[in-house]
DNA sequence: ATTTAATATCGTAATATTGCAATATTAAAA
DNA sequence: TTTTAATATTGCAATATTACGATATTAAAT
């Protein structure tokens, strides 16, 4: 088949899904740490960073930016990428909530 | 291409990575929150919880288990599967790290 | 020894992702 | 208005993912 049947699932387990597809690439993982690394937002240089041509960076942004992780605002013409701190808060608290759980399972005698 | 230009990015990049893609889909968010949602980890009936055939299932687990989500452990001829608390912490951190530089950025003005 | 139950693997079709060259778009600069 | 710079889109080839039927494996139960 190919796709993925997200009718059979939540809107949570979905959009949980969608958010770790955005970030499962390591140049999307790279975009997000040089975005951290940059003092203002304003940035046009992407892809002098990145060790890929231009449309595939252009790429990664669009999938970024589908999936909210990023915000992009029109600056004259060059664009003003950043990170959506409230896409980045989703994970964190996904990852958060089962580690806690984790911890409290395993203390209760577990593998 | 198809293949991502793995050598060129570091290893943590690519591991985050890695990570992400495990839990990048629907049915394995699913599997994840099972896992935690079952008292012990003896449980042999994931694929009845799932809208998904056996082969499936078996499949998304494999690659949870490649990655590292979850370790199994053979029990008689059911299997043990549980969740491995260090690869979610990975993730957890970085998420974590991630939402700490963006806050602070953001209150030193940007978008 | 045979059956049963649980899980894995193989093969294959449908679809998605990755990457880039070529080209288009857009707005500032000259 | 022409050029330049920055980014986006299109088209396409290579590869990866998703899903499942059929079949294999494995160990307990009969």
């Amino acid at each position: 088949m190919g796709a993925s049947k997200t009718d059979h699932f939540t809107d949570e387990q979905n959009s949980l899904a969608i958010l770790a597809k955005a970030v499962a690439h390591p140049a999307r993982i790279a975009i997000i740490q040089y975005l951290l690394s940059v003092e203002s937002c304003i940035c046009g240089d992407i892809v002098n960073e990145l060790p890929l041509s231009q449309p595939t960076v252009s790429q990664h942004l669009k999938e970024l930016k589908n999936a909210g992780i990023i915000k992009g605002n029109i600056e004259g013409n060059a664009i003003c990428y950043c990170l959506n701190e409230q896409a980045i808060d989703v994970l964190h608290q996904f990852f958060k909530d089962v580690l806690v759980k984790i911890v409290n399972k395993n203390k209760a005698s577990c593998c």
